[in-house]
DNA sequence: CCTTCATATTCGCTTTAACGAATATATAAT
DNA sequence: ATTATATATTCGTTAAAGCGAATATGAAGG
């Protein structure tokens, strides 16, 4: 890589830990990928808000994306760059040190594994939720990790 | 402390990180105290321009400094925070793995250590060079650190 | 005292970031 | 086809960051 742009690349990934919002969206993807509706739910903040600081993220290269139907699921991806990587493990660590941030996260967790809160969010029928609104994988790694 | 507060740390932790100027000077600092002639010297920037930055990262707790005269020593200091230590730390490694902040570095050195240059900087007359502007101990060290 | 030198701060300006509100897009359901 | 839902994007505004130029501060030396 140009010499130059490696400045710019730090100052980028930097920035994108720099901001509230987007650390306690980190927070929340630490054990892997989560739902857009899943993040407006705990962290309160408006849809529009928690799509920009995500596409902020996506743009400095600390997530990536999968859609599925009408969702998308955003999860951490460790940076190419060695040193990112590591920083960013600091970081969650760092997050994970704060009580405010394990409360999210539980709230999290609560929110995704009740099957009537999926009800309420997804407004889906109950039948049909385990079966289709349900990200299976990583709801049984949150109740899994709940245990 | 306030667990609120605790984000708004990181948020300023980071963005002291995210700043190429404050990074080129982080990496500068990386070895001991240097005086901010220096700095203005190697980096090639306008002196306002270094001292709102250093400002900056003093702010945020990144640095400390020391006055001897005239002159201002600015160094790196360890955060109390464990973990903005660590990131601090990984993101030192990562300068330092940069062609092109090593390369400065070495500017770093060849400017302290000369003793024309630091006349010129200083419009200190010669005899007087190493036993009053020379900021003893870090000129040591750099000159050990080229060997 | 008065001047000089090193550094910090202020001022006015431009650029960029962030936000809420509104709107657009894309998928799914009817 | 039409509608509803989840998410993204745009727009207009406000707040903050960064900058160069000018000025202020504070220490040293004559």
């Amino acid at each position: 890589m140009n010499t130059e742009k490696k400045l710019t690349e730090m100052e980028t990934f930097f920035m994108a830990l720099a901001d509230k919002t987007r650390l306690r969206l980190l927070n929340l993807m630490r054990n892997g990928e989560i739902c857009v509706c899943f993040f407006v739910e705990v962290l309160k903040e408006a849809q529009p808000k928690i799509s920009r600081h995500l596409a902020y993220l996506r743009n400095a290269g600390v997530v990536e994306t999968r859609r599925d139907g009408k969702w998308m699921y955003y999860k951490i991806v460790e940076p190419e760059n060695d040193f990112a990587a590591r920083v960013l493990r600091d970081t969650l660590v760092w997050l994970d040190s704060q009580e405010k941030m394990k409360i999210e996260y539980k709230n999290l967790v609560k929110v995704c594994c009740s099957p009537e809160t999926l009800v309420t969010i997804n407004h889906t029928v109950k039948s049909n939720v385990f079966a289709k609104t349900d990200t299976s994988e990583s709801n049984r790694e949150l109740e899994t990790f709940l245990l």
